[in-house]
DNA sequence: TCTCCACCGGAATGCTTGGATG
DNA sequence: CATCCAAGCATTCCGGTGGAGA
């Protein structure tokens, strides 16, 4: 039944974008001074999860690919990669030129230097989950790189301006922004009748049912996509050759929490004894969550880092924290 | 309305780690 | 092998904030 199971897989990128004409035309017009070889402008684009920035903007650079003789580029995922060592690392890997690299610190800045006399063809870098990034002085050192053109992404528009150094907020402040707004339910039902064309069976599964997966996935392309990988996959499994809507009723949770899996994995083990406090005692107040978790952890750390697993953890979207300084309490997501 | 204080989060400083270097 | 050094994590210090209670 599955023909094709990449089309189905979290990074897939298509070979049409839908319903992001407008997106993909502006993208694609900020970055046309590319294709007479020199850098474009920065590109900032920003919007809730899983509403295709990511996607887009590979799709994008994939496609200025086929029109450009030469051309570099890069997808670096601030988020895995936060630190300015690891950022610059995978930028100097796109261009072949970290070969002998092999620890955390050549002399000072090494890494930048070698960036720095890059001459080569354009360097298109995509920058995903900019907001992660603990050192944002480090866009301000790309910016200034002529070689390179930056597409930034980040769900949270306001958030990394406000924690922008002043020098790159006053040169990121008049690049270009696109917004993106999260699916409507036919978007999303069209997008999902589109990967089972080219990744299942034509007769697998109905419209009627692409629209419940629409539906109960909140606007979320990933959420959608993996509910329906999941009901192909279980159906498959028990040797059926169509889903039942039974298969997507299981699937609606099963796909959520594998996308909350994901992020619990790389959580350190303090992080997981605050989080696994709230979930078994719910709504807590800061300094109780604290007592319980001095219990708990065998070596617990100070307050002012708890505080920053705590606000990792909200970043997760594990947490909700509610309410300003003295009054603040956290509670489990979801 | 004023004062207190729990809590937030920025910044400076300290400690640990592990590859590089002689 | 001993030493060096910056990354990365953690602690310490501290000003700011807003709700509770006098």
């Amino acid at each position: 039944m599955i023909t094709d199971a990449r089309v189905l897989q979290p990074g897939f990128i298509p070979r049409e974008v839908q319903h992001r004409d407008a997106e993909v035309s502006y993208l694609s017009h900020t970055l046309d001074p590319i294709t007479e070889q020199t850098s474009a402008d920065p590109v900032f684009l920003h919007g809730p999860s899983g509403v295709g920035k990511t996607c887009l903007a590979q799709f994008t650079v994939e496609r200025l690919r086929e029109a450009v003789v030469s051309l570099n580029h890069q997808y670096v995922n601030c988020w895995e990669d936060y630190t300015r060592f690891k950022t610059l690392y995978r930028l100097l890997e796109g261009l072949d030129k970290s070969f002998d690299i092999h620890r955390q610190s050549t002399p000072k800045d090494v890494l930048m230097d070698r960036l720095r006399t890059y001459d080569g063809p354009p360097y298109v870098i995509i920058l995903d989950e900019i907001d992660q990034l603990q050192d944002t002085r480090l866009l301000y050192d790309l910016y200034r790189i002529p070689q390179i053109t930056m597409i930034l992404i980040s769900n949270n528009e306001k958030e990394v301006f406000a924690s922008l150094d002043e020098r790159v907020r006053s040169r990121l402040n008049t690049c270009t922004r696109i917004k993106f707004d999260k699916y409507r339910v036919d978007e999303l039902t069209s997008i999902l009748h589109d990967r089972v064309q080219w990744g299942l069976d034509p007769d697998a599964i109905t419209d009627d049912q692409l629209r419940y997966i629409a539906d109960a996935s909140g606007g979320d392309a990933r959420t959608a996509i993996g509910i329906l990988r999941n009901a192909a996959v279980a159906a498959s499994s028990k040797s059926r050759d169509g889903i039942l809507s039974e298969d997507i009723y299981n699937a609606v949770p099963e796909a959520k929490a594998e996308i909350r899996q994901k992020t619990i994995d790389k959580l350190n083990n303090d992080q997981k004894t605050l989080f696994e406090i709230l979930l078994s005692r719910g709504e807590l107040p800061a300094g109780e969550l604290y007592q319980a978790y001095t219990k708990q952890a065998e070596d617990p750390k100070t307050r002012r880092m708890v505080r920053n697993y705590l606000s990792k953890l909200e970043y997760y979207n594990l947490i909700i924290a509610d309410g300003e300084n003295r009054g603040r309490s956290y509670r489990p997501r979801g």
